[in-house]
DNA sequence: TGCTTGATTAACT
DNA sequence: GTTAATCAAGCAC
C-alpha cells in the first residue's frame, strides 16, 4: 500500500444529452476529461461490458495504468500519428492496439480532445459470461488478468478500436460500478521509459 | 525496403 | 529464471 488518493464520492457523472436525432446517447463521465493519472483511479470498479459476437461478458475493472502525452512511455508521446490518433480523440473512446505482435491491449481515451491521454485496462474480476470467457481463452486460469488476457476474454480486437464506450448501441460499453475500498499505487509494468511514474492503480478489497 | 523494438504471455528449465 | 511465439509501428537508410 503506497497511498490512497481521495476519490471523492462515487457520484456517477455520466451526462445525458439529446442528440439531434431520436437516439439518446451518453457522453463520458466528467472525470474522464482529466489527464490519465487523475482519471485512471476513478475508473477502478467500473464495469466493462462486451456483447461482441452476440455473447455477453462483463468484468469489474481492478487494475489500470495511466499514459499521458508528455510521457515517453506513452504511444501518444510525439503527437498524433499512425495507430495512436484515437488517443487524441474525445474521451470515452476505446483504443485497441496490437502488442508484441501477439496480443490486443485496450485503453480508454481520457483527457480533453487533442491531449493524447489514455488508461490501459490491465485486469478485472468476472461479473458475467464466465463460460464465454473460458471458451475464448481456451482455459480457466488467469481469465481476465493481464491486458492481453482481458482483451481475449472479452473478444476485443483491433476491430473495436475507436468504439464509443458510452454509446448504448456499442458492442463494448463502460457502466458505473462500485468504487474499491482502497487503491494500491505502483510503478507501471512492462515499460522501459518513465518507469518511475507511480501510475499503476489496483483495486484493493478488504480480506 | 529492411531492421529493431515492444504498455505480453505461457511454456519451459 | 529463461525463452519462444509473432507482427505492427517506427525509424534508418
Amino acid at each position: 500500500m503506497v497511498g490512497m488518493p481521495s476519490l471523492g464520492d462515487a457520484r456517477i457523472a455520466a451526462v445525458e444529452y439529446r442528440a439531434l436525432g431520436p437516439v439518446r446517447r451518453l457522453v463520458a463521465p466528467e472525470f474522464l476529461y482529466e489527464l490519465a493519472d487523475r482519471a485512471a483511479p476513478r475508473l477502478l470498479g467500473w464495469h466493462l461490458e462486451s456483447r461482441v459476437d452476440g455473447m455477453l461478458s462483463k468484468l469489474a475493472l481492478t487494475e489500470v495504468e495511466a499514459y499521458r502525452f508528455d510521457d515517453p512511455a506513452s504511444h501518444s508521446f510525439g503527437g498524433p500519428r499512425g495507430r495512436n490518433v484515437v488517443m487524441f480523440d474525445r474521451p470515452g473512446l476505446l483504443y485497441v492496439y496490437r502488442s508484441y505482435g501477439l496480443h490486443w491491449c485496450a485503453n480508454v481515451v481520457c483527457g480533453k480532445v487533442g491531449e493524447g491521454s489514455a488508461i490501459l485496462l490491465r485486469a478485472g474480476t468476472v461479473i458475467a459470461g464466465e463460460e464465454t470467457m473460458i471458451s475464448r481463452r481456451g482455459r480457466s486460469a488467469n481469465l481476465t488478468t493481464g491486458p492481453g488476457n482481458l482483451c481475449q476474454a472479452l473478444g476485443l480486437t483491433g476491430l473495436h478500436n475507436k468504439i464509443d464506450l458510452f454509446d448504448p448501441r456499442s458492442p463494448v460499453r463502460l457502466l458505473p460500478g462500485k468504487p474499491p475500498s482502497s487503491i494500491r499505487i505502483t510503478p507501471r509494468i512492462g515499460i522501459s521509459k518513465a518507469i518511475d511514474k507511480p501510475w499503476r492503480f489496483l483495486a484493493v478489497e478488504p480480506g
